[in-house]
This record gives C-alpha cells, structure tokens and sequence, in this order.
DNA sequence: TTAATAAATTAAATCGATTTAAAAGGTGAT
DNA sequence: ATCACCTTTTAAATCGATTTAATTTATTAA
C-alpha cells in the first residue's frame, strides 16, 4: 500500500490513479490545467488509500511550514499557571484552528544567546512567524529577531511603529483603579508593581501616579513597591507593610493574583476587606468573583488580545496591506466587592 | 552572503569552507571520516555566515522532527483555563527544553473524522510523536492512532497493557477523600462526579462509592450528580440541592474548580463551611489554599505527570527497551479546613 | 489529410539536508 | 615504479512534495 517506511505518499496515490506524480499534485490542488475526469480519478485513489500530503515535504518546498511559534522568552515557566496565559491560549488556537494552523510552544529557561527561543525556532525554519509574549525590556535577542525582517506580532507596548503589536491600555487601566479607590476617600494607596523592568509595570505605575496627580494627592514613594506578579508576592507584601507598621487603607495590586494574595493575608490578620483596606487588582480572571469579598479589579480582554494577535499575524503572512501596526485594548474597572463603596 | 531567498545554506557554508555540500555535513556531524583540519575550516565558514541548519529539510532527510504534540481531543478549550494543563505543561516543557525537542500543541474542536487532532498532526508526520490527554473513552480517532504503532503516551487510565500511559490511582483517591468525610462522621455525602464518559469520572466515583461500601454506609444514588468540571458547574449543582432542597452534611467534588463554585455558593446561601457542610476537592491547585476557609483536597502531581510523560516518550522515541508501559502515580490527601474535625 | 493550435500530461528541477558508494589522494612495501 | 591499502573527499541518490517547461494527445481549420 506504500512504497518506503509505511506511508501512504504521492507516488502511490500516482501509481493507483495511472498517472503521474505530478498530475497527482495538481489533480489534488485542483487545477484547471488538469482534466476534470482525470482530478476526480485522483481524488478517488486518494481517498482510497487515505493519502495525505506531508508536510514535511510540502515545507520544504513551499518555504512554508503554516506554523506559528507562541514565543515566551527565558522564563520560569510559571506563565503557565498564570491565568492570562491560559486565555490568551484560547483566543490564539482558536483562530489558528479555524485557519488551519499549527501552534509551536517555545520557551526558553537561559537567556543563552546561542539557545534563545527566538534563534531556536525562528531561524530553524520551524514556523512562519511567531507571537512573542511580552519580553523584559532591551533583550537583545528579540530586537535581532526584529531586525531580521521575521514577521512577528508583540504583545505589549512598543515605543516605534516598527513593529506589529497587541497592547493594552495600561496606564490607562491602573488610573481607573486608583482613581476610584481616590474618589472613595482612600489616601493611603499601597501599590504593588509587577517587574519594573517590564513595561506593563512601568505603565500601571504611572497610571497609579497620574491619577494621585489629577487628584492632587502626593504619592507617598514608600507605599510604592515591586514585587513579582503571584499570589505568593501579594501575600508576603502585606505581611511586610504590616510588620513594618506602615499605615495604609487601599491596594491597588498589579495584577489579581497579588490582589488575592494580599487579601489572603489581611484575613489571616484579621483586617477587613473593604471595611478597613480596599483592594483592587488587574486582569480579571475567573477567579476574581469567586473570593469573598468579590475582586474589584481592572478586566482586560485577555481571549481577544489571542484572537487579535493571530489574526493580525496571519494577515501579515498572507501579505495583506491593511494591517495596523499597533492595536490598543481597552481595559474596564469591574467594581465588586473589595473596595466597598 | 546567501544563496537562495535570503537565508544561509549549507551550500554557502561548503562554498566559503571550499569544499562539497557532504563534507559540510559530516564535518558539522563531527564524522572521524572528515580530516580534523577540514572539520576545524568548516565550523569556522559555519560560524562566520551565522548558519543554522534548516530543520524542515533535515527531517525530511532524517524522517525526524524533533519535536513532539501535545494533543488534547476536541475540547471546549476551557482546558486550557484548568490549573491540570498549566501544571502540566510546566512539567512537559522542562523536559523537552532539556532535550532539545519542541512541542506543538494541538487541539481540535471537532469530533470530525477527517480533521481529528490525531489524523492531522500524527500522520502529517509533523511529530515524531504524541502525548495525548485523557480522551474521552472509545473516541475511534485515538484507537486507530494507537493501531496504527504511532508513539503514544496517553494520559489516564487505560484498561490493557497495550500502549504506555501515565496515570493516577483516581479509585485510591477518592477514596481517601470519602472515607476521610465518613470518618467525620458525616453520612449524606454529595459526590459531583466529572463527566462520566471519562474514566477519571468513573474511577473517582468507584472510590466514593467503595469508601461507602467499607464504612457500611450506603449510597444515596439521589447524592451523585454528574456535571462537567468547572467552577460554575460546582456553583449550580449547589444551587439545585439546596432548591430541591436534599438534605447532605458534605461534599465531594470531582475536582477543585467545582468545589470553589460550592463553597462560593454555600457562602451566598449562608451556610458555613465546614460547621454544617464538609467540603472536598480534587487536584489541589494552587488556589485550593487561598480561599476561606482552606480547601481540604486530593493532591495529585501535576507537573510531575508531564515530567513523567515527555520522558517517556523520548524514551520511547530513542528505542529504549527499559520503559515500562504503566505509571501510575498515587495521590495523597490534603487536610486543611474545609472538611473541619 | 495535414498543419496549426489548444488541452492534458509528465519529466525534471527544486527546496535543504543526509548518507552511501564511488573516486581521489596518500603512504608504505616490494 | 607499481601495487595494495588506508584516508579523505565528493558525486549522486534520497526524503515528499510543488512547479516550470517540455512533451504528448486531442481538436479544429484549411
């Protein structure tokens, strides 16, 4: 039924039908070139011997692999339980599947030159272009891999109109949150950052401080701290303030996983959420209307960022023309529970 | 600097060096045949163009492609957002990183034949083989898989011993979750099983039911509830007990995510945990010790599965004759407040 | 019937590597 | 100088598809 190792290939399928390998491949592209009956006697022998094409080979020929790599840059590979992830995830298969795409995960643990995800997967042909999660800053790698004319899609803000990319409104999202928690009468707002060398971090950060501008309340640096974004991070930031007996009545935490955290502590403390302490985080994950209180907290769409950013690859790789190079997300206050009001 | 569209080749590589394309090869393969000298001459034309061997057209040569699929069987990609698969995930990346192999993450919405996530990656030969996560029971797409000698390693219970898995004792589990409820005393136990054309529903609801069996206290068919395996699934079931109003003195969910939809109902309605309801879960996700009260749950090794699973397969995939086909993994109660005594 | 033209098919090159078998180059013994 | 033998290099086949250019077959016009 095959001729080398077992498989079903294009020779076969030419030898059943009595034609020639390349009618076979034109037959099954159906190609007006080739005689209607002649397509349909393929396309039987085809079916006959459940021929499908590999890719593989086809790639090789066609300079095309209708791949693309999810890149998530030197990592501790806790991303993964991050909920973000997960729907981002969601939203990229899904349009990948509708397109018939396949998704290459890359990760990388070292930020080895030689080794990185980018030099890994890109250059090895391995994909037609990738999505990059948002990197630390000036990782000399990924700007390589921008110069080298890949197509990529980034996900987060980018200073130049170089590149295509995926943002959010930060700046704008963790403004929202500390102003409400401001117009609640709250002075004393704690605010943890995520990873200052990322800009997400740098982005809510000054959201947080425009919105004290605009409503002429002076930051007080000591309430300002970095922290990781897990739970772990909210958790230990509270215990910290607390050992430490800075006062404060808000938290807007950078995301909700430290909002969580946080709030886990302040119960364990015995101080009430939002009676005594308002908190407020960032993302909007599921988990967030689960916990009593309630979570409010900054919703961002993070399905629709995947969505957006495979289809905007895809359009660039079929070389359509009408593709924005920047797309910006609107994010949402949810109001819940734990900031009371 | 190239040959061809733009990208360094082995062609250009052998041009610089002054020799043929075959000496490249085996001289980048550091074959004894090639003069050391001529070796030496080779890697430094290699270095100097940058060259990074295409891996389309050496699998196609080597009928390998480094890289394996992660197959997850027409799913409602909600999976995706289940603590199990980031865990896992974690776990299957560390070990391929190490080895050098990608993963290709492969998902199909539908049951359709011809599109099936199996026939699509596996004999596109795109992989050189697959980890499959528990599919549900008598899917003919994965049985004419595992016919056809395709690397496999499954996910889950599986009844021969005819294809590698890694499993958990779900039976032993349960159990434990159960019999430690019984010994609390509590006799109208709830069980919401997960779904029950999943043998991991099965197996846990054997271990309910076996708990009961061996406490001599007998089930309440009326108190087991099949539901699918998400927080809200957990929520609603609560919300129909308690307006069919049945009476039950405990709970055990068929996984975490149900048992924080419970618990979060049961808060509404204001019935404390753990004074009039027990509740157990099952998986012990991170979140299990963040709510209020801490959820008492089954623990299960989720990184460790993927660990398990892509050594296997790569030990399968090099031949090795020392893999045994079945792993099974034991699980191990965690007992912390939600089940109280 | 033959020439000109159109339609259908196929041989062969190509993509980028690997590998086998053949060729070329060296060395030492006689 | 010749032969045998070993080392090193390379030509060519191969993997499985696609595509161009050439060939074969069919159709129409004269």
């Amino acid at each position: 039924m095959s001729s080398g190792n077992g498989h079903t290939t294009m020779k076969d399928v030419a030898r059943l039908a009595g034609v020639s390998p390349a009618t076979v491949s034109l037959a099954l592209g159906n190609d007006p070139r080739v005689n209607i009956k002649t397509r349909k006697l393929v396309r039987e022998a085809a079916d006959k011997l459940r021929y499908i094409p590999n890719e593989i080979g086809r790639s090789l020929r066609s300079q095309k692999t209708e791949t693309i790599a999810l890149v998530i840059p030197h990592t501790s590979q806790h991303v993964f339980s991050h909920p973000y992830f997960a729907k981002l995830l969601e939203g990229i298969t899904e349009v990948l599947n509708e397109n018939g795409y396949n998704l290459l995960l890359s990760t990388t643990a070292e930020e080895n030159d030689e080794q990185s995800a980018y030099e890994k997967v890109l250059r090895n042909r391995r994909a037609d272009g990738v999505i990059v999660s948002s990197a630390s800053l000036f990782d000399r790698n990924f700007l390589r891999l921008v110069d080298s004319g890949f197509p990529v899609v980034y996900l987060g803000p980018w200073t130049n109109n170089d590149i295509y990319t995926v943002e959010r409104d930060d700046v704008m999202g963790a403004f929202s949150a500390t102003d409400h928690l401001l117009k609640l009468g709250r002075r004393k707002i704690v605010h943890f950052t995520g990873p200052l060398n990322h800009q997400v971090g740098r982005d809510r950060l000054e959201g947080y401080r425009l919105a004290h501008q605009q409503n002429q309340v002076p930051v007080n640096e000591e309430l300002v701290i970095e922290k990781d974004l897990s739970v772990n991070a909210g958790y230990e930031g509270v215990t910290e303030l607390l050992d430490r007996q800075i006062p404060f009545d808000a938290l807007f935490a950078g995301n909700d996983l430290m909002a969580i955290g946080a709030m886990k502590q302040l119960l364990e403390r015995g101080i009430k959420v939002p009676e005594q302490i308002s908190v407020v985080g960032f993302d909007d994950i599921d988990m967030a209307s689960m916990f009593h209180p309630t979570l409010t907290t900054v919703h961002q769409p993070m399905k629709q960022t995947g969505i957006l950013a495979a289809q905007k690859l895809l359009g660039v790789l079929n070389g359509r023309e009408d593709i924005e190079k920047k797309t910006v997300l609107q994010t949402k206050l949810m109001i819940r529970e734990s900031c009371g009001g």
